[in-house]
RNA sequence: GGGCGAAUAGCUCAGUUGGUUAGAGCAUCUGCUUUACACGCAGAGGGUCGGGGGUUCGAGUCCCUCUUCGCCCACCA
């Protein structure tokens, strides 16, 4: 029992539950209870990227509801946190923040400290080692500021569980999880045409692709035909004329059926390329005949894919044009000196600059014809990259995933979506799959691969021969150690080794974010007791990724889904209901948003917006959690004071037996259901709605209508009612508030509950076995509507609400009555009406009609 | 080009399986110092439920079609 205080300052309050929350360890997850008895959550592990965003809020306290629901159902709650620190978004900043750069083949300096002060110096190179202690240092950083948030914001977390992608736990599962692949045959290494960024200078995977429309040019280009005759040719991108293979045209294309076998001479480098027929060809586009590179778009991979045609590689991984030997395979000439000097002009330079400098070229041989014609495409980017990806062939390792589309769809299948038509898109998705997942990364601060190659007598690695890691040994970096059976002098000697230099794609951590949490492969005990989880809650726009990879990894290596349920958040849009993002520059920092409407606020906010539902930020409706919030601790501190009034103690529900507090009770049973199945089925916000709704009229109605026995002196039958039921009332409403506002509910409970309100049980059916049956239903709602008119009738007479009411005329059907006069005395009461001047008249329907008094009296 | 979703009061949103005069909050207007709360209470005005067809005794709700917006996907010569 504690003193109830006046005021309530969300601020102090909230900072104060914060730390008594983490102090109490009630988040804690009980490592020893049973995987029946305990909901898990797959957390989603922020990108610290050093942002923090209104959206995250906003999804994570969706999370936060439910978890708060299930704990009170008595759940063993597991809710972790993870930090996705490892991947290119932490690469671009610490580059940025530091004016550094990663050299893999600077040796490490154990001396070398990160500065920030970099405005006069040029960009500085360092080892990968060094790279990745800046990386880390800026990481630490970030995720200090996301769980200060977290926390202010109250998700109940267990803060002893957490990991980061990056650390060593997470990379021996990710290793594990490679080597495992590879042990079941579903990794694989290839040297491929694989999409490849020049910026960023790695393999990029289908996932991380997007389309962006562009303006460019056809050019018009005159091909020779050997034997006699001509054909224009329309392309985009005339830099490829040295890389031309071949030139297709539609089978049934009869302009172009009599080449067919022939070979055409491509200008300016006179090399003579087949004339073939490809199903892709399409007759209405450009000239209806096209030139097909190594590697200009997808469809010249495809077609180059199915065997006969050389590789002329000339895109560089800088994306540069490569130089090459005119005259010798595969690039065959017909006037080598001539194709050679030309060529010249172009190795070395960038692509844009060889593109303009060929279209003089084959202005200058007559070739070009016309001028070139504007025209709109649509061209493949890297998610994050600047400019266009290109396909060079590279060695990669990928992940088979084209092989199992069936099973796949299956599984995803097997898994609850929220809200439902979500799973639509990882079906869709998975059917239009064109690539197994590439996984490797020419990058620094992710992953290693567990991998190392023995080299030959000349100091060429053997990839057919790969040398695995020792499981047991996990993780390791092959950069720096030394694979089993060789020792660390035989790094890049001849008959030595070397190690794979690449990283993980950031999707191979993310996507056994399970695993990790688990402990797979390492506690089999800790792994059974969290896996499969229950609830995987994320956005939609990394279905494709996280959720659709996160499916891959737990089939192929336990042949099971992930988790029973994905929840999908929508997302936060400004008030021209355009997505937030940084890019636009219209993000709200959800700090001083907390501190100014409260965390329980902002809370309710986001409680208020359905799975998959984008919303409008909206601080309207903050402040709105704010009248709830005070109206909450107004309320409960006078219930309180009405309950415990001159030494009056309020009983429990077989002490209600009034047809008043009974019909209530009723209701708010029904209400219990009612959020209990919606919490059930992660409507949170149907909950909240439906408990709102209840409170307000709680407050307003029906709290009045009990003043009058609450305040009895005697103890009666009446007063011991009344009692029991604002208790039940408060308590239940309380509960049924605590996930969406755990701090307000937190305090006000505390007053007279030892225990926290959030491991307090959730009202049930049993809490609800009142002293009395219901004689007459709708009496609280017949109350209500009287008390209503005579309301009405003071405010069209500008009276106040404690003005007498003389007389009050009511016509009702005879159950109506019947039920009115069981609670008559305290509508009349509540009314402020005159009991002698109360008329009842049986008749059809309800009419009330009330007369003030002439005076205040 | 294909798919998914959305369109309800000025704004933000509810409207369960089709069923009486379509709801809430904010905003607007009007009253009320009422001893839990003026971040309150009591009221009022405001919607041809995007357009058009159809099914039905009855449609915001089901079917078709169109329009607008958002998102996802698509082979980009």
């Amino acid at each position: 029992m504690s003193e109830i205080p006046d005021k309530y300052n969300h601020n102090t309050a909230e900072e104060r539950w914060m730390k008594l929350w983490e102090e109490s360890g009630i988040y804690r997850w009980d490592p020893t209870r049973s995987r029946e008895e305990t909901f898990v959550v797959d957390t989603p592990p922020p990108t610290v990227s050093g942002s923090l965003h209104v959206g995250h809020v906003f999804s994570y306290t969706h999370q936060d509801l439910i978890v708060r629901y299930q704990r009170m159902r008595g759940k063993n709650i597991a809710f972790p946190m993870g930090w996705d620190d490892n991947g290119l978004p932490t690469e671009r900043r610490v580059q940025n923040i530091f004016g550094i750069r990663c050299n893999p083949r600077l040796p490490y300096n154990p001396d070398w400290k990160p500065r920030r002060d970099k405005d006069d110096r040029d960009v500085e190179e360092v080892s990968r080692r060094n790279f990745i202690e800046a990386c880390q240092l800026v990481t630490v950083e970030d995720e200090a500021a996301f769980e200060a948030l977290w926390r202010r914001l109250g998700l109940s977390v267990d803060w002893n569980q957490t990991y980061a992608t990056i650390d060593a736990h997470c990379r021996k599962i990710s290793q594990l999880s490679f080597l495992d692949l590879v042990e079941k045959k579903q990794a694989y290494q290839v040297e491929a045409p694989t999409m490849w960024d020049i910026d960023f200078q790695t393999a990029v995977a289908q996932a991380e692709v997007e389309d962006r429309e562009r303006d460019s040019f056809y050019h018009d280009i005159r091909f020779q035909v050997e034997g006699g005759g001509d054909f224009v040719i329309s392309t985009t991108r005339p830099e490829l004329l040295p890389a031309c293979v071949a030139v297709a045209a539609h089978p049934d294309d009869e302009r172009f059926k009599p080449l067919f076998g022939k070979n055409a001479i491509t200008p300016i480098f006179q090399a003579a390329v087949p004339i073939v027929p490809a199903e892709h060809a399409d007759p209405e586009k450009g000239t209806g005949i096209l030139m097909i590179c190594t590697f200009g778009d997808s469809n010249d991979v495809d077609f180059w894919k199915k065997g006969g045609l050389p590789l002329k590689q000339i895109i560089g991984l800088q994306g540069t044009l490569l130089p090459v030997e005119w005259g010798t395979a595969p690039f065959t000439t017909q006037d080598p000196a001539a194709a050679q000097k030309a060529y010249d002009e172009l190795a070395g330079q960038h692509l844009k600059k060889a593109r303009a400098r060929v279209v003089e070229m084959l202005a200058e041989a007559g070739a070009g014809v016309g001028e070139p014609r504007p025209t709109k495409q649509f061209v493949k980017f890297y998610e994050k990259g600047d400019r266009p990806l290109e396909f060079v062939s590279s060695r990669q390792w990928f992940i088979r995933i084209l092989e199992h589309k069936e099973k796949l769809l299956e599984m995803s299948r097997q898994i609850q979506w929220h809200p439902d038509h979500m799973r639509l898109r990882i079906e869709h998705w998975i059917e239009g799959l064109n690539q197994d997942w590439a996984v490797s990364r020419q990058r620094y601060f992710g992953v290693a691969f567990p991998v190392w190659y023995p080299l030959d007598a000349e100091a060429q690695p053997d990839y057919s021969r790969p040398i695995y890691a020792d499981a047991r040994l996990l993780p390791v970096d092959p950069l720096s150690d030394t694979p089993p059976g060789y020792s660390e002098d035989q790094r890049h000697q001849p008959n030595g080794f070397t190690g794979d230099p690449d990283v993980m794609d950031t999707w191979a951590t993310s996507s056994m974010s399970p695993q990790i949490m688990s402990h797979w492969g390492l506690d089999a005990k800790r792994h059974n007791r969290l896996f499969p989880m229950d609830v995987r809650p994320q956005s939609h726009e990394i279905i494709r990724t996280w959720a659709f990879y996160t499916i891959v990894k737990a089939w192929m290596h336990e042949n099971t889904i992930p988790w029973k349920h994905v929840t999908i958040s929508g997302w936060i849009l400004d008030p021209d209901r355009k997505k937030m993002s940084k890019s636009k520059g219209n993000v709200v920092t959800p700090g001083h948003l907390l501190e100014k409407h409260s965390s329980d606020s902002v809370r309710y906010w986001a409680a208020r917006a359905r799975l998959g539902t984008d919303t409008a930020f909206d601080e309207k409706v903050m402040e709105q959690g704010s009248k709830l919030r005070t109206k909450l601790f107004n309320a409960s501190k006078f219930v309180l004071g009405v309950m415990e009034r001159s030494g009056a103690t309020a009983g429990g529900a077989d002490q209600i037996t009034h047809p008043l507090d009974l019909a209530m009770a009723a209701n708010l049973c029904d209400l219990v259901r009612g959020s209990t199945e919606s919490f059930d089925r992660f409507d949170y916000a149907g909950a909240l709605a439906a408990t709102e709704d209840f409170f307000w009229n709680f407050c307003d109605d029906y709290v009045e209508l009990v003043k009058r026995r609450s305040y009895e002196e005697e103890d009666t039958a009446g007063r011991r009612s009344a009692l029991a039921a604002l208790k039940l009332g408060l308590e239940t409403l309380l509960r049924l508030f605590g996930p969406t506002m755990p701090y307000v509910t937190e305090e006000i409970w505390s007053w007279r509950h030892p225990g926290s309100i959030h491991r307090a049980s959730w009202p049930s059916d049993s809490e609800f076995e009142t002293g009395g049956r219901i004689e007459h239903p709708g009496a609280y709602t017949l109350a209500v509507e009287v008390l209503k008119k005579v309301r009405m009738a003071k405010t069209e007479g500008k009276k106040n609400l404690r003005w007498p009411v003389a007389r009050l005329e009511i016509v009702a059907g005879a159950d109506d009555l019947k039920a009115l006069e069981s609670v008559l005395e305290d509508v009349l009461q509540a009314g402020a009406v005159d009991p002698a001047g109360v008329t009842l008249t049986p008749g059809e329907g309800l009419s009330v009609k009330a007369t003030l008094a002439d005076n205040a009296a």
